[in-house]
DNA sequence: TAGATTGTTAATCGATTAACAATC
DNA sequence: TAGATTGTTAATCGATTAACAATC
């Protein structure tokens, strides 16, 4: 059987390949090559080129990409060719800052409903959605379809959300914490730890005050 | 000269054993073994022992490692030997959010000052701290001896926040979005984008049904 | 044809894992 | 000594980069 083997960094740089595209769509630019699209984010036309191949063949050999055609293959790559809708779990801050949070609408990701379990959020308007009760969550994932899930609740509760998302039929959850969420195989979970970032900062700040002589800039 | 080449993710995973320890030293374990030390938190002990080995012998052969002595390493390799004041700059619902976040406190990242333009938010109260004008953030940093910022700023305000944050002298910068900042060299900046988290998931969605035949689990 | 740029292979680089001597 | 586990080297695996034939 042959096997889906593309790092999932590819994944990443494709993302950023097509928004950089798009912004360029905008300002008229119709033919790009890899050296210019490598300039343009900052990796190198090998690695530009090579993320591409994983997928087929996109480009005219001496004459680089077609700007609209690329970034549609990059978006039916990613699966971006239809909005996707999306669930909030928790409308405190956090989940309150996800729902306003323009960058989600602009890449097709529609916030279709925040749900929490606390009385006192619970019919409060965010954005143009009203919180939901918990007890609501599979009732909106199937009326939408609901597929991807954002868990914003406090760390003790975050398993337990998780349980009724994948009861309700969600396949894949972003998480954020350390907490490990344990789930079904077929659901997909990243996390997001804002701690270890900072810790990587404290990490580079102490060791070049402690090893100057072996301090290497690691930025990107 | 020598150069220090650790990957960044062995970093993280020092920070996860670090936390997965104190746990354990919690409930009074005060030896263990490279192998639970995987077990507990997912990786080879190869891993375990490659990671550390990077920084030093923490361990005795047959024996294992010492917990408190170990958590004690870990600390001062991550420099969490002392607290580290920290200033969020935009008082919004993300700002709220992380100056809310007892997480960080936990690991001794300590927020002294939240600070934005907005005269509607200048002087409210989030947690103990009162928001203060962003003109006032040369004055906390210097105060509070911060070399670490967090920007939680709408996009097109984040290169702005960048550059007062280093000209007060801050050395570190946490982002959000997908705004490249442009630091001086000795900044180290970290950036999270949740929309190319929430692209890598879609993809992982849409491929699994495209291509049914060549999936591959990408779980961890 | 000459110049440019892709797609792809081979070389390099880097990170993880396996294996084992050292040693408690 | 026998059993256990580290620290480290060598082998493996995987990702990036260099180089170049294919081709517009």
């Amino acid at each position: 059987m042959k096997v889906l083997r593309v790092p999932e960094a590819t994944i990443g740089r494709l993302s950023v390949y097509s928004r950089y595209l798009e912004q360029l769509d905008k300002n008229g630019v119709t033919t790009i090559s890899s050296g210019e699209i490598a300039k343009g984010v900052g990796v190198s036309p090998a690695q530009v080129r090579k993320d591409l191949a994983y997928f087929g063949e996109f480009g005219t050999r001496g004459v680089g990409y077609n700007v609209k055609d690329l970034i549609r293959y990059l978006h039916r790559i990613l699966g971006l060719t239809h909005p996707w809708p999306v669930v909030v779990v928790g409308a405190g801050n956090l989940g309150t800052a996800l729902c306003a949070y323009r960058g989600f609408r602009d890449r097709g990701f529609h916030i279709v409903g925040v749900f929490d379990n606390d009385l006192l959020k619970i019919g409060k308007r965010i954005q143009d959605l009203e919180v939901l009760p918990v007890e609501k969550i599979p009732e909106v994932v199937k009326e939408h379809g609901v597929r991807i899930g954002i868990i914003a609740v406090p760390q003790q509760a975050v398993q337990e959300v998780a349980n009724i998302l994948v009861k309700s039929g969600v396949e894949a959850l972003l998480t954020f914490g350390s907490v490990a969420v344990r789930v079904p195989p077929h659901v997909i979970v990243r996390n997001i730890d804002l701690t270890i970032k900072l810790e990587i900062l404290t990490f580079y700040l102490n060791f070049r005050e402690t090893h100057p002589a072996t301090w290497l800039e690691p930025n990107i």
